[in-house]
DNA sequence: GCTTCGGTTGCAATCGATTACATTCCCGCT
DNA sequence: AGCGGGAATGTAATCGATTGCAACCGAAGC
């Protein structure tokens, strides 16, 4: 493997040269910079980032934790964060945690061995360990979920009680009183906040709440389909709020294998607005979750922190949407203007991505 | 930051004990050992990989180097990569390329720099510039694509064209000649191949090759809508094969917006088995690829390539399945024993992990 | 008591870059 | 010619670990 003395020799300058013709602004003659980058080429040099990382104390890579890698949510998630740091000039250490709290704080201990600049996580539960990353001065961003008030860490979240209530409340508008709710595991903030918007609803409209008729099981399809089979075998629903696509499909599978045909024995309304939603007739409800953008925001905050490493933690809410009555789900934009769309994070989100070296 | 040196000096040790308490397994005494740990602990020591990698000159890290994250196809192969990598002691590096051979080779760069251990990569074409990596005697691995046979890299494929085939012969059997069929872009071998399947099938029966008839777009949601409005804009088709599931979504949405059924005005097969198409009805037919095992497969063959750089490389190919006709998709299994399921690969896959220090 | 030997431990070089500081070079001005 | 000063370059310390080799220790054997 060819070093930097070995370019160094070749062009016959000091290493000090060759590092700042590669990775520095100071001034070196064009003809030596020349000369420089002509025997580099020749040797097919490549710097050693672990070198330079370890000199300068601080790497280009990001850890990005996330709860399951095979969630769409998620995926988009990813996606966002990883322009942003791809367009900053980092790169992303992935860790999956499969909502494991013993697998995310094995990721927590690689993230600080690899000396990662930040941290962007779902945290499995409020009281993730990220509080040792803290301690250390490594950034953290949070991600769909929030952690403890006091801990210092930037945070990007969808109102997601908000959502939920606006779909109850639909739901009621259209004149059904038994609505059951599925959602993922109590512990995971988004699931149990999904709950609070679906009683709130009820309670606004007066109407009783049957703890029967909330479910909590895994975030996936299995999950969806165990909740909705126990579900159904105790008592006959009108509507359902169900908390994420994967959910989703199990949740549909029951009610098909019941012969209720979602929309019109059922109405559904499903968070995440999965591409196949729109395919099923009658179309099922879904709530618009900004996953895309969620990610990008994400992102973006981890940069400003590290520009700005003392200013107070922030949190953005990005707002999760229902379309309106009768309407069809909006048309799915791939990549829409987060800035232009939600003024709430445009302040943040319109500022140019910082270009690092 | 705590060094290694601040545990040495509270230990009362030399640096060197520290280091072979926590990564060699030269013997130390007992209550040395344990005086180290006490001192490591009471400071906060996280052992910083960069610097052990360096000296090491190798990291504990592989590049994972994939088209497209929100492709689900690629995030099951992800999930399985990543299973491997974690139980080996690996964590990755992801890289989304986009299928742009620009950020496909700046990606490579970031690969080398980074001295991972191996690269794991769908590259964006058969000219990929992974030469540039095997020169340096980094491993690599493809999956899902191959790459120029004289390249010394292993490759887990899925026999697609196979499977396109059979599902080729199917509608043929089932009376339909006007068949269809909408892959993704040329360059791309899987594209390729399972059009390599469907003229293969059409020429067995005998029947004229109709180019009009085959359209290529992007392996996305938009991609399969335009293609199939631009196929249904000239001509009436019976039946139609699409190369993956995100076409599918734009496929399905085409034929529904000119009122054809799925499955009963045009038979409609499918590539990769998303969870969701089994709540279309009438069910439309999904071929099954096995891409959690094929990330597996491949996480396995760089493990082996690791432990033994110089063998030959080795292809594996895994088997895409077609449920038998009348009969409804299998259910789906989520993590089926690979080893028991393929005896193609039940050689490589069932070696236990190489659990790495 | 001395030697030997295996088991522990320490010393110091090393991995490949970056960078503070020192030195040299070059040019223009007096 | 001599000098000043800015630009270019070199020297060497440094980042935090690992590891070959040497030194040391204690017990066993003679």
């Amino acid at each position: 493997m060819t070093t930097i003395r070995d370019v160094a020799r070749l062009a016959e300058v000091s290493t000090a040269t060759v590092s700042r013709v590669f990775a520095s602004d100071t001034a070196v003659r064009p003809d030596t910079a020349d000369r420089v980058r002509r025997a580099a080429r020749e040797l097919g040099y490549v710097p050693n980032s672990l070198a330079r990382s370890l000199r300068q104390q601080t790497s280009a890579t990001w850890a990005l934790i996330i709860a399951d890698i095979e969630n769409p949510f998620l995926t988009q998630v990813t996606r966002g964060v990883e322009d942003v740091a791809q367009s900053a000039g980092y790169s992303l250490l992935l860790c999956n945690t499969d909502e494991n709290p013993e697998k995310e704080d094995g990721y927590l201990g690689i993230a600080a061995q690899y000396r990662v600049s930040g941290v962007l996580i779902t945290p499995t539960s409020a009281t993730s360990r990220v509080d040792r990353l803290l301690s250390r001065g490594l950034p953290v961003i949070t991600m769909d979920r929030p952690l403890r008030q006091d801990l210092p860490v930037d945070t990007v979240l969808i109102d997601s009680r908000r959502a939920a209530r606006a779909a109850v409340d639909r739901m009621i508008a259209h004149g059904h009183r038994r609505i059951a709710c599925i959602t993922g595991p109590q512990r995971v903030f988004t699931a149990s906040e999904r709950v609070l918007g679906y009683r709130e609803a009820l309670q606004d409209a007066g109407l009783p709440i049957d703890e029967d008729l909330i479910r909590y099981a895994d975030f996936n399809e299995q999950g969806g389909q165990q909740a909705a089979g126990g579900l159904l075998d105790k008592t006959a629903i009108q509507a359902i709020l169900v908390a994420n696509s994967m959910m989703a499909v199990g949740v549909l599978r029951v009610l098909r294998d019941r012969q209720l045909t979602p929309g019109v024995d059922v109405e559904v309304v499903v968070f995440d607005d999965a591409p196949w939603t729109g395919l099923l007739t009658p179309a099922i409800s879904v709530i618009h979750q900004p996953a895309y953008e969620l990610g990008q925001a994400a992102g973006r905050l981890l940069l400003e922190r590290l520009r700005s490493p003392d200013q107070p933690a922030r949190t953005v809410m990005l707002n999760a949407t229902l379309p309106p009555d009768g309407e069809a789900p909006l048309p799915r934009v791939r990549r829409p203007d987060l800035a232009a769309a939600d003024p709430v994070t445009s302040a943040i989100l319109t500022r140019p991505a910082h270009l690092n070296p």
